[in-house]
RNA sequence: GCCGAUGUGGCGGAAUAGGCAGACGCAAGGGACUUAAAAUCCCUCGAUGGCAACAUCGUGCCGGUUCGAGUCCGGCCAUCGGCACCA
């Protein structure tokens, strides 16, 4: 059979008519997202389809089970390779993206999926940007957005700011020299406002249990007290813990370098070990900072601390390994129970005090980290450090020396770029008013196309004089733009919502819309964005929510994660081991073949190498699939008579498949639903066609058609044409099952002695254990095995198997 | 270092709730049809021993619970993913 021939026409007729798209004047939703794609060079690969088209048939599946389907489209088309490209080939990057959409999409099109085009977004025209900066200015507005100096990765030697991943292991991507950071006034988001919301709403998603773990981890929440110690100067100085029990046992606190106070309680004997140890800190690169095998250092500030619970003087250090962007920025050093610091007082020969001990019998030396009972710790000792921990806060608090706090590992957002290709920071900075945002009815701020990227020292905006340059929206004396433009995960945090009124021009989304449309049902994409995208898309979510323009507080009720196909080799696919594209597997065995394949050879969560052997043998499938629809055709009408064992045999298979078939879709199992479906295809060419029922023929190859459906349109679509039905497959409503069908009369179940296998019996399906257990003790075939021998205990199992434990 | 996941034939992968391990395929081998090939159909296909019926072993390794463990428990090993001085 022709089948590129046929999916070509079924595509034409469907894109025609616009078969199975989302009708917004009916019920029952069901949002489906697959996460939008980077338009990078060239063709899909073997990864789009896994994830496109496969979601896409998890989409037809839930249409076909009545729901009304929503499965936009659209890309994510800021970012650095286009950036990169430009840089190396001079084209420009609006050039090679619109090139690479429009490449893109015509294979998305051709995928044969129901995905509905005329809501798609891109996120790099200025119809979306203008709404993406939009954003920004509302949570502006609401004081989510504010600026603050921060470090970037600085190449020197090719003078220009570098992504993370251009600065993998402290080096430079493109020239290899060593990357420094330097620091720029850049602009965040204010997400650890939200930490605690994130963390809860976790519990009520249907997510994989490892990204919200991930997630969890991610925002990294610890409950404890901040001490505040006063210092031999007068400053005072807080500390953040979690084991407040342990404050007896405080013999240093330590500050970390850059914290402010460093300088001006800096004695003057300690001034230059001081300020060495400083500057060679800011010296050590990345790749020394990051490593935790080094060994932790610092330095005698000659300051003293007095110990808020025991008037204790202790000597205050500065430290590396204390982060300034975390608690606050200090901590107190109890070596006796905790490794860090043990290490450090070793070293430095400061005093170890014990004030934990274990419980009777239990490991005694020191560090001793884990909870115990406090000593030597005044009104407290004979606490357990649970109790502990609260009371010596309880205690300070009394005294305001402290309080109960609770800490978040997670930072706020960093979204300034220093970057051309992404949507311009609307904000300018006027020299008599400041910061200004730029007003809502002068959006977008257009990026100007004639920029120079030559690496140099300064982002392109930045020379870019006629962009720059500007007037204050206030008083409209000189002012000059923002020269950074907003990471892509703001681009990708809101796009779900465009999706649903992607051509308002007058908002960024209607509210009665995305009430009506959202949250998105089932989201399907790569497990790398679990602390990203995913974390940020929420944020959003509920800061739109609390400046009420949306209804609903999570961005993606249920997710899936698609596994990763993987070269022949088992290593990742590269442009070196990726010798099979896609597109000579459709040239010569149709999509739905490959869709297929994709659905069968892998389990969908976990992915694997690829194997091109797999996909002819579904292509023969299908062709062992298209002699039953031709041999259902001609099947002829029989009388109504009572099913032979053969017919209930095959009638038990099918009503099976199709039970199996749903429950599989459900939780994406396409690689069992697809053997389900092989079985029944064995099953009608077992069933021998003399003499056959017609109506039972026929009704099998016609749900056996229904069930294929959602991995291979095309030619099912023609199958059901051929057997003699109207209408388009994805409108049809999937096949039910007959649970009485299922019930066979007699099992096989297994028979064993002693625990092991000595045979099968086959017994009466509706025996009761009981009754079961009786028929065994009695059956003949059971009394030869046993040769004489008395059974001790009968273990029957309806349905299962009966174990005779004899002596 | 910490957290998490995974480990089953030559290969991809099945196995509900602790109950016949290897479903469904691929590859391989044998056979039928054919002048031949392709296509199709049938058979074999975890290991070892045996002509055979059958027996023994077998789900990364070691131990445990149980009538019974791929599945549960304890301890290892390997691979992959995440975090990486978070006080």
């Amino acid at each position: 059979m022709d089948y590129v021939a046929i999916e070509k026409k079924w595509k034409e007729i469907w894109a025609k008519e616009k078969v199975g798209q989302y009708d917004e004047n009916k019920p029952d939703k069901f949002y489906m997202l697959e996460m939008f794609s980077y338009p990078s060079g060239a063709n899909l690969h073997l990864g789009h389809w896994y994830n496109f088209a496969l979601s896409d048939s998890f989409a037809r599946y839930k249409k076909m089970c009545g729901y009304n389907v929503f499965e936009p489209m659209g890309f994510d088309a800021f970012g650095l390779p286009a950036e990169n490209y430009a840089i190396k080939t001079g084209i420009h990057p609006q050039t090679s993206t619109d090139k690479n959409i429009e490449i893109m999409e015509k294979q998305l099109r051709e995928m044969g999926a129901i995905f509905d085009w005329d809501h798609e977004v891109v996120t790099c025209r200025p119809e979306y940007y203008k709404w993406t900066q939009w954003l920004f200015l509302q949570l502006y507005k609401k004081g989510l957005a504010y600026r603050k100096e921060a470090p970037v990765n600085w190449c020197p030697s090719c003078q220009t700011v570098l992504a993370n991943e251009q600065a993998t292991d402290g080096v430079c991507e493109r020239c290899g020299s060593a990357v420094v950071k330097k620091n720029l006034t850049q602009w965040f988001f204010k997400i650890t406002d939200y930490a605690e919301e994130l963390l809860d709403g976790l519990d009520g998603l249907k997510w994989p249990e490892k990204t919200k773990l991930m997630q969890k981890n991610w925002i990294g929440k610890s409950v404890g007290g901040e001490v505040e110690f006063i210092l031999s100067t007068g400053d005072k100085v807080k500390v953040f813990t979690t084991r407040a029990d342990t404050l007896y046992g405080v013999t240093y606190i330590v500050l970390a370098p850059e914290h402010p106070l460093v300088d001006k309680i800096t004695t003057q004997k300690q001034r230059k070990a001081v300020d060495d140890y400083i500057s060679e800190v800011n010296k050590s690169s990345e790749i020394d900072r990051l490593s935790t095998a080094k060994e932790k250092t610092g330095v005698f500030t000659g300051a003293f601390a007095v110990n808020p619970i025991n008037g204790k003087t202790v000597e205050v250090w500065i430290g590396d390994y204390v982060l300034y962007s975390y608690g606050t920025g200090a901590v107190m050093g109890v070596p006796a129970h905790d490794a860090r610091d043990f290490d450090f007082a070793k070293k430095y020969g400061l005093d170890i005090i014990r004030v934990i001990k274990g419980k009777e019998g239990v490991n005694d030396e020191l560090p001793f980290v884990e909870y115990g009972i406090m000593v030597d710790s005044g009104t407290q000792s004979g606490l357990t450090s649970d109790e502990g921990k609260l009371a010596v806060i309880k205690v300070l608090e009394k005294q305001g020396k402290g309080e109960l706090k609770t800490n978040y590992r997670l930072r706020d957002w960093l979204i300034s770029r220093q970057r051309y290709w992404g949507a311009p920071i609307p904000v300018v900075y006027c020299e008599h008013c400041g910061i200004v945002p730029v007003p809502e009815e002068q959006l977008p701020v257009k990026l100007p196309f004639d920029v120079n990227f030559t690496p140099d020292g300064t982002s392109p905006l930045l020379k870019h004089e006629g962009y720059m340059n500007t007037e204050c929206p206030i008083c409209h004396g000189k002012a000059k733009r923002d020269p950074d433009t907003l990471d892509t995960f703001v681009c990708s945090s809101w796009y779900y919502l465009r999706y649903t009124d992607n051509k308002d021009d007058k908002m960024p989304f209607s509210r009665e819309k995305a009430d009506k449309l959202c949250p998105v049902d089932m989201y399907v994409g790569g497990a790398e964005h679990a602390c990203m995208h995913l974390l940020y898309a929420r944020f959003i979510t509920k800061a739109l929510r609390d400046m009420g323009y949306i209804d609903f507080d999570e961005p993606f009720t249920a997710l899936t994660h698609q596994g990763m196909i993987l070269g022949a080799d088992g290593q990742k696919m590269s442009k070196r081991n990726s010798s099979e594209s896609p597109d000579e597997l459709i040239h010569t065995y149709g999509s739905d073949a490959l869709r297929t394949y994709l659905g069968f050879g892998f389990k969908y969560i976990e992915g694997g190498p690829w194997n091109k052997d797999g996909i002819k043998a579904i292509s023969k499938w299908f062709d062992r699939v298209q002699r039953l629809v031709d041999d259902a055709v001609s099947a002829e009408d029989t009388e109504e008579k009572a099913f032979t064992s053969a017919e209930n045999e095959l009638n038990c298979v099918l009503n099976n498949t199709i039970k199996c078939v749903l429950e599989d879709y459900e939780i994406f199992s396409f690689n069992t639903a697809v053997a389900r479906m092989m079985e029944l295809v064995n099953a009608l060419y077992r069933y021998d066609r003399e003499g056959m029922n017609g109506k039972l023929f026929r009704e099998s190859v016609r749900s056996l058609i229904l069930l294929l459906a959602p991995l291979a349109p095309h030619i099912c679509e023609e199958f059901w044409h051929n057997l003699g039905f109207d209408g388009y497959l994805v409108e049809q409503r999937m096949p039910t099952y007959d649970s009485a069908a299922l019930v066979k009369p007699e099992v096989e179940i297994a028979l064993q002695i002693n625990s092991k296998i000595r045979g099968k019996l086959t017994v009466d399906s509706s025996f009761t254990k009981e009754e079961l257990e009786k028929h065994v003790a009695e059956c003949e075939q059971v009394v030869a095995l046993l040769d004489g021998k008395q059974i001790k205990k009968i273990i029957a199992i309806p349905g299962r198997l009966v174990n005779l434990i004899v002596g």
